[in-house]
Formats: structure tokens, C-alpha cells, sequence
DNA sequence: GACATTTCTTGATTTGTATCAATTTAGTCG
DNA sequence: CGACTAAATTGATACAAATCAAGAAATGTC
């Protein structure tokens, strides 16, 4: 942990109970079994702006999310920041420097007040030996994950800025959501790290969209979209 | 299967012994488990562009590469190819569609005759519960693969075609290679897609890298490397 | 609620890279 | 081996998006 002075552990509280019946790697187990876990998880909580790792920290602990969200960023060899994803309660991470037993390449930044379960190797690898489906649940999570970064890789590789927006808004608004309104999650600096452009580009693009008839800004982190489909299809 | 009138299914052929003995993710077991595990796994071989499965197919089995290598390649909404990566001997693909039940995002395709083995749903979920470590090795593969795969996207949006080609370079070279020249494993239609570029942007880049006396053209597909540090450095 | 600070938007300009077109080179096969 | 096909190179041009700069809006703070 990069800054063990300003996280609080609290041991005992009941705000993991939650991190462990809530996330899917775990809650398909019955009672006893989450009971047992939650006796193995520690709990703390980040202010906004707090890093609960960065890249180069080693580590040996799994990091949950229950409450709040982490944005996961990664600095290129130039130095320029990219945000990799946001997670979200549920959502895990610092997987890579767990199980290949090495340093972090990312960064996990609270985006607000946020609390984190946290379970160290032994711990999980003994649940995973107990428990083989709890491996079962993260294989699928992390073959998920590969895919949803191969595919962005793709986007940013094949398709063009505006693509990349559009497609990001029609993902926000998921499936049946009548309102036809999303609320962007991130500043549009972070969207723009996150699409890989710049906020000018933004922008602009917003406006051609809404120019185009395709969106409707309704405030300045609401937007309604008003043509999925020609979203997609530009 | 995508093409079974093109597979030759070679049951008790000695090439899926190696199949198992060779890979990260089985080969850390002893020898008579891994005779069990063989007696589950099918060997099969593949001309060179002939396709392992499509997107959009369904699939209950994990691909390993036996002998030769695989080409996964990704289409983009808009119909654009790009490579994704490169599969050789002991690597293993289909894990999406294998762990969440769902169907193949990419592609999988032959780059040369190619042997491989494959293992279904049902006995690798029995070796999971049996052999746990197995989970472990395939948890370790999964996330180098995120990592990996997130760098690469991380790339793609914050770095120049220039320093994308020279890093994918840098990193062919790989540790302790006393000739400093490398082979370009793929064409360079291949490269270009995988780095997210054109072909007349890879060979207009090779120039200007030799140029600047970074690299030396030795054959087509063979490059010295002059100035490792300053090809990071661009 | 007014001030300060950050974020967002808009404009002008530059630049990197894609695209299109034409050769040249390399690879394949009868 | 020469003919054919695909891959690679080179040049000219077009365009998308980054950058730089400045003002507007939003957000946070005392």
C-alpha cells in the first residue's frame, strides 16, 4: 500500500459483509461459506484522490470494490496518462501483481469517498482450493476483461474519434433504458483519456453529434441520445 | 468448428503429448498427471489460412497451440481488421467463449501448418477441481494477457506510430539477444495491423528509423537494432 | 455569495498519418 | 525458370485530430 497513513482500516466493520455477499466472484457461495470469507478480508477506505496502488508498488492482496469507485489509469513511457476503466462495486483489481507475483503496471485512484475489501494470496489461494468455482467466477471475469480490452484496443486502432464517442454513449445507455438519457460517469477530461483523445476533440465532437441530431445535451454530464442506431452506424 | 471437412482429427498421434508436457498452464504436474490429462485432450491440425473458429461461433473447448502458430485478429464494426496478437507453441485461446458460455469475439487463424489441442468444458473443469494449481496458472496467463492487452490499447492512444513500431521492436528483441537483430515474425501488412497503422506507414517509418540511425535493414524480414535506448526514447 | 480554480468550449493553426495511385520487389507455382 | 500474384515501397494529396491560445462555464471554498 502506497499511503498507509491516510486509509482506515476498519476490521470489523459491517461494510464488508457487503463486499463479500455483493460481488460475483463470491456471492454464488451460500452463508457459511461468505461467513468464512469475510473473516479473511480487511476492509479500508480511500478519500477521493487517495492511489491504492501505483505502478511499480508490489503487492500481494486482491482489491475489491464495495462502495464508491476506482479509476484505473496507466502513464505511457512518454508519460501521458490514459484511464484504462473505472470500477465499480463489485469489479476487482490488481490481479496481475497478485497471481504472477510481480509489481503493479497501473494506477487505482478513489474517484470519490470509497471502501475497498482487500484479501491477501493465501488467503485466496486457500478459498480457491476450497472453493473451485470462486476460480471459475474469476476466469470468466478476467477472460471478460481481455476481451473488453482486446475490442478497445480495436477501436482505437481501426476506428476513428467520433466512432469511439459515439459507441461510448450507446454502451452507457446499455439495454432498455427508456429515458434514452445517460449520465456521464467522468469528467470529460477522463472520457477523453478514456477514448483516447484529446477534450478539445470532446468537445467538438459532442457538438457535431447533436448537430448531426443524433444526441441532446441536456446538461453538462446528461445527454440524451435520440438515434442509437445511426450512433453506430456512423 | 467452423470448417470440420478441413480438420484431421489425429487421436493417438504423440504430437498432443507434447501438446500437454510442453504448456505453462499444464506442465508444472507430474507425470502421471499429466497422462490423465492427455487421455482428455484431442490433437488437430490446421493448413495454413484455415480458420480454428469465428466470430460469433459457439465453442466448449480451450485451444492450445501445439505446433506452428495462430493468427487472432479482431473486425471492427466498420469492417476493419486488426491483429491482435500473435499465438505460438504452448499459448492457448477460447477462453471467453469457453469460461462465460458465449460466443468467439475474434478470430483464429492458421499462419502456417499448425497443430493443436483442444480441451472441452467438462474435463477442464474436472482438472480445475482436481488439479487447483492448473486455476492458478491459467489466472497467472489471463492476467499478463489484461496486462498486456491494456499496455497495448494504452499505446495505441497515447503514443505515435513511430514510437509503436519502435517499442514492437524493442520488444522482439527481448532480453539478452547478443545479435540485436531480429525477425520479424509476421509480414508487414500483419505488423501494420497490429500496431494499428498502414503498411505505407511501416515501411515510410523503417526509413526514417534507418535514417536516423536507429535500425539496419539487413533483409526484409530481418532488422538490426542500432540504438535500443533511443528508440525508446522518440 | 463572491472569489478562485478547475473544467469546458470555441477558434486558428499545424502536424501526423491515411488514402490514392504507381512502381518495384518478393514470393509462388505451373 | 519465367509468369503470375501478392507484398512492399515511394510519391502526392487530403484530412482528422492535436496543439496552442483565450474566453466561458462550472465547481469548489472561505
Amino acid at each position: 500500500m502506497s499511503n498507509e497513513n491516510q486509509l482506515k482500516k476498519n476490521g470489523c466493520s459491517p461494510s464488508h459483509q457487503g463486499c463479500v455477499s455483493m460481488v460475483p466472484i463470491f456471492n454464488h457461495l451460500d452463508e457459511v461459506q461468505m461467513e468464512e470469507i469475510m473473516q479473511t478480508v480487511q476492509s479500508y477506505s480511500f478519500k477521493k484522490g487517495e492511489l491504492i496502488y501505483r505502478a511499480g508498488d508490489t503487492s500481494n492482496v486482491l482489491t475489491i470494490v464495495n462502495k464508491g469507485s476506482l479509476r484505473i489509469y496507466r502513464l505511457s513511457e512518454s508519460g501521458k496518462e490514459q484511464l484504462v476503466r473505472v470500477l465499480k462495486p463489485g469489479a476487482f483489481t490488481g490481479e496481475l501483481a497478485l497471481f504472477n507475483e510481480t509489481v503493479h503496471e497501473n494506477y487505482a485512484e478513489a474517484m470519490e469517498e470509497t471502501s475497498v475489501c482487500q484479501i491477501t494470496r493465501e488467503s485466496l489461494e486457500k478459498l480457491l482450493i476450497k472453493y473451485p468455482s470462486i476460480s471459475l467466477k474469476i476466469l470468466q471475469a478476467l477472460s471478460t476483461r481481455v476481451d473488453e480490452s482486446e475490442h478497445q484496443a480495436t477501436q482505437f486502432s481501426t476506428e476513428s474519434t467520433e466512432q469511439r464517442l459515439a459507441s461510448y454513449l450507446v454502451d452507457l445507455l446499455g439495454e432498455g433504458n427508456e429515458s434514452m438519457i445517460v449520465t456521464l460517469p467522468m469528467t470529460k477530461k477522463d472520457l477523453a483519456s478514456y477514448i483516447g483523445t484529446t477534450p478539445e476533440t470532446v468537445s467538438r465532437k459532442l457538438k457535431e453529434l447533436e448537430d448531426m441530431k443524433l444526441i441532446k445535451r441536456i446538461s453538462s454530464s446528461r445527454i440524451k441520445i435520440l438515434d442509437e442506431d445511426n450512433l453506430l452506424f456512423l
